[in-house]
DNA sequence: CACGTCACG
DNA sequence: ACGTACGTGACGTGT
């Protein structure tokens, strides 16, 4: 038979380290727990084990260290974020029915020594660590697995007699003589000083043993230095050998037999790995498979899969709604009896689908509604009383997730689920949607959620169809045009750096940049990253006055950001209707702001005049215009609501500009005295806040002192006591709770908070304070865009809503129309929400981007 | 695929 | 002693 012994300890270690930490969203970590589960199915998957044993240290002393005193010297603890892991494994391992083997007063090392000296000779024994200490354990049916990482990612090496001979030049047993003579600091095996591992390994391999060597020292051919320090710490060898020497006797059971893994105890196991959100894990370990035993449990109900096409509606409501998941040209139903699959490129199933969408009488449930909205769209319809989307519900209860794939989600919330008779992992999760849908619908009800869903996310998820299909018209020709004039400017400056280094070399990459500008040129360093010298803006600003590089550096990395990004990115992107037909994401962001992909809209440049040009492409078609409406302030307008801050309030109900209210609270005069450069610092101090503020980088942003930017906040706070007040509590309650949410129940939760990490700690304190301000904002413009969409449809307008960018709403409208259009988005931006301060949104109109930005 | 950089709110 | 404001997405380099 085979035997698998894992040292538990040395995997657990690497898996701890060669994996980023991760955590379940209650803030547990679990990345060493994932990256050992990784590991050890795939050593079963490979080896094939018919017994595991999974061996660990115990913590206190161990027989082979009290030979000598230095152990504890540099024996470290594990870090709190790895030792939390440890029982939880445990606890894992035994569900799945490892045998784990551990013996007070020895370490891993020696379980394992005597495991493998014991396995009989017509068995064989395969040890896997991340140590090679276990190499002297190698025998003829004894191999060692060798777990690295190389390159970021992890490998095993197989090492059998021959392999060890090839790497050392000696057998496994004289691995003990060459440790003996070099040492081994992490295990704290102190060696002959001054010998390291190649004298060692020469010195082993031309005498055999360390008796030999020592026997033969006088009259050998050593170099005298090293034969003065093999005399000086002639004790200390043999004591090396002593404690690097793996005990072959521990009391522990050395028939193989006895680590057979027991059944595994499926239920504790599932829940165990659902609550450490191990997804992929439990995949792995199919115990939804067929072949299960009839004693573990009842069989998982069987739901046929049909492919015959669209049920009638009676045959497809399931408890008086209509279940189904649209992928591409594809309709999965769930029926009460089957999994129904409809193929829409056929013309009668697709009428019979769009009937059914258009249905106000049906309540629908699925997968993304978005998608289903953007279906009827392209078929001139459109989906009526949808009330249930697993994506969108899904991402309210947890926007940390990576993703919301259909049957993780099932996995995630349906811990027994049924399955299909088929291998379509869509039909699969199909056949569980009716109890996922339940499932997601308690639990959104628990946290208060369940109208956010409704009346928020839903009817949004039908808008953002629509914008996607209306798109924005640019001007392709313009855009190409810009293009080239970027290229002739970005010639001319490339020119120039080679001319002003001296050299030519790619101007892009940060390492030859650094190498150039401070190592060839040596202009004072500044900043370094992991990597190397820091070459941002930042850095480069601090030396552009005094070097022409430095500027023409500055000037080509503006020039080829436009072009590369603006001009060929979105060239790249125009659909044949001459506009571009972004994806907006409503399940991507942490606080609920919604994102835009292929491309990126949302991130037209404006702040500088070459950049703001861009907007000029973006247009209104022909006999339109566009209407662009944004929020002023409305972070801070939220922050002063949310604080219920008297002052702020006032502030802004008054119609005051908060940045000189702010800068005559801060600088202690009246409002007229606030010169411009006072009311700028002010500004910072007000986006400073919202974001969770330190001194040392609003001092970094504005210039002053660290002491002066702490004065500022100091005195800020003083003033406004109410955000003061709202800072500090929100914190405390976060801390209590797990999560903060804003003003319509949307939930984020920080498990940063619970770290031991205190920087990580002061991250989560920092999203404490700023989610509920930007999540409340980005519910009310969501609320806005949908009063605008229905609006601009009841009065049976052509305008279009088709960009939002955060604080900021644009239409495009016919002519005739854009008036009152610009009318309806302010109106309803303004009133999307009552606060104790008044929303306040102005609207221009204009024929191109550029134009219609105020 | 991670990193550095930079565009936006 | 260490790193440093919240939230995104795209591009180019280099392993």
């Amino acid at each position: 038979m085979k035997l698998l012994v894992l040292d538990g300890n040395s995997i657990f270690n690497r898996a701890f380290y060669g994996i980023k930490l991760l955590t379940t969203k209650d803030g547990r970590y679990t990345n060493a727990i994932y990256g050992f589960m990784n590991i050890l199915l795939k050593l079963e998957e490979d080896v094939k084990p018919d017994a595991v044993a999974v061996t660990f240290d115990l913590k206190g002393p161990t027989f082979r260290h009290r030979l000598y005193d230095g152990y504890k010297a540099t024996r470290k603890g594990m870090p709190p974020e790895l030792a939390e892991q440890m029982p939880v494994l445990k606890e894992l391992l035994t569900a799945l029915g490892y045998k784990i083997v551990t013996k007070e007063g020895y370490e891993a090392d020696d379980i394992i020594g005597t495991l493998s000296s014991h396995v009989g000779a017509e068995n064989f024994c395969y040890i896997a660590t991340g140590d090679r200490d276990s190499l002297q354990l190698v025998r003829d049916n004894v191999q060692v697995l060798l777990a690295s990482t190389r390159a970021g990612r992890s490998e095993t090496t197989a090492y059998d007699v021959a392999r060890v001979r090839e790497e050392y030049g000696v057998s496994p047993r004289q691995m003990i003589d060459i440790k003996a003579l070099m040492g081994d600091s992490s295990d704290n095996i102190p060696g002959v000083a001054g010998v390291g591992k190649k004298t060692a390994e020469d010195l082993i391999q031309r005498f055999g043993t360390l008796d030999e060597l020592y026997a033969s020292l006088d009259s050998a051919d050593i170099k005298p230095g090293v034969r003065q320090k093999l005399q000086n710490d002639k004790d200390m060898a043999y004591l090396s050998y002593k404690l690097g020497t793996i005990d072959l006797n521990v009391p522990v059971d050395t028939n193989a037999e006895a680590y057979r893994k027991d059944a595994p105890n499926e239920q504790e196991a599932t829940a165990l790995l659902v609550s450490l959100e191990m997804f992929k894990i439990l995949e792995k370990l199919h115990f939804d498979d067929a072949q299960k035993p009839a004693a573990t449990a009842q069989p998982a109900e069987k739901i046929p899969f049909l492919t015959s096409g669209l049920p009638t509606r009676e045959e497809l409501l399931v408890g008086g709604g209509a279940y189904f998941v649209l992928a591409g040209q594809t309709v999965y139903f769930r029926t009460p009896q089957a999994v129904v699959a409809a193929d829409l490129a056929d013309a009668k199933q697709k009428v019979e689908f769009l009937s059914l969408l258009a249905d106000c009488d049906v309540p629908k449930f699925v997968y993304s509604s978005k998608e289903v909205f953007a279906f009827a769209f392209q078929n001139g319809a459109e989906a009526q009383n949808i009330c249930m989307d697993v994506t969108l519900a899904a991402y309210l209860l947890n926007p940390n997730a990576k993703d919301y794939d259909l049957s993780r989600l099932v996995q995630e919330y349906c811990p027994r689920a049924a399955s299909a008779e088929t291998d379509d992992q869509t039909a699969d999760a199909c056949a569980n949607l009716p109890l996922l849908c339940e499932k997601l619908a308690v639990r959104l009800e628990a946290c208060g959620q369940t109208e956010l869903l409704k009346d928020m996310e839903i009817p949004l998820a039908e808008v953002l169809a629509s914008m996607e299909r209306v798109g924005v018209l640019v001007d392709k020709a313009g855009i190409e045009r810009f293009s080239e004039m970027l290229t002739g400017k970005i010639d001319a400056a490339q020119a120039r750096i080679y001319e002003l280094a001296g050299e030519e070399f790619n101007i892009h990459s940060p390492k030859q940049l650094g190498e150039i500008l401070f190592d060839k040129l040596h202009l004072p360093a500044k900043k370094k990253t992991k990597t190397g010298y820091s070459t941002n803006a930042e850095v480069l600003e601090g030396l552009a006055d005094e070097y022409e590089i430095v500027r023409r550096i500055l000037e080509y990395r503006t020039l080829t950001k436009l072009k590369s990004t603006y001009c060929d990115g979105l060239l790249k992107v125009i659909g044949e209707d001459g506009r571009i037909h972004s994806s907006f994401n409503q399940t991507e962001t942490r606080t609920g702001r919604i994102s835009s992909t292929e491309p990126n809209l949302q991130n037209i440049p404006v702040r500088q005049e070459l950049g703001r040009e861009m907007r000029r492409f973006f247009m209104a078609g022909e006999g339109h215009l566009l209407v662009d409406a944004d929020y002023s302030q409305i972070e801070l307008r939220v922050l002063a609501d949310i604080a219920d801050d008297k002052t702020m309030i006032d502030a802004f109900n008054a119609d005051t500009d908060i940045h000189t209210v702010t800068a005559s609270q801060v600088f202690h005069m009246p409002p007229q005295m606030v010169t411009p450069l006072m009311r700028s610092r002010a500004k910072a101090v007000n986006f400073g806040i919202v974001y969770g503020i330190g001194a040392f980088s609003l001092s970094k942003d504005i210039g002053v002192t660290r002491a002066e930017a702490d004065k500022y906040i100091k005195d800020y706070l003083h003033h406004y006591a109410g955000v003061n007040r709202y800072m500090e509590q929100v914190v405390a309650q976060a801390k209590k709770d797990g999560y903060v949410t804003t003003r319509f129940a949307r939930r984020r939760y920080l498990p940063e908070l619970a770290s031991s990490n205190a920087m990580l700690r002061a991250f989560g304190e920092r999203v404490a304070r700023n989610m509920p301000i930007q999540g409340t904002a980005a519910d009310i413009i969501k609320i806005a865009m949908i009063r605008v969409y229905k609006r601009l449809k009841e009065e049976n307008m052509r305008a279009k809503l088709i960009l939002q960018v955060h604080d900021e709403l644009i239409v495009e409208a016919p002519e005739e129309e854009a008036q009152k259009a610009a009318q309806i988005v302010s109106r309803e931006m303004e009133n999307a929400c009552e606060m104790k301060v008044r929303l306040k949104s102005d609207a221009n109109i204009g024929k191109t981007w550029y134009d219609a930005k105020g």
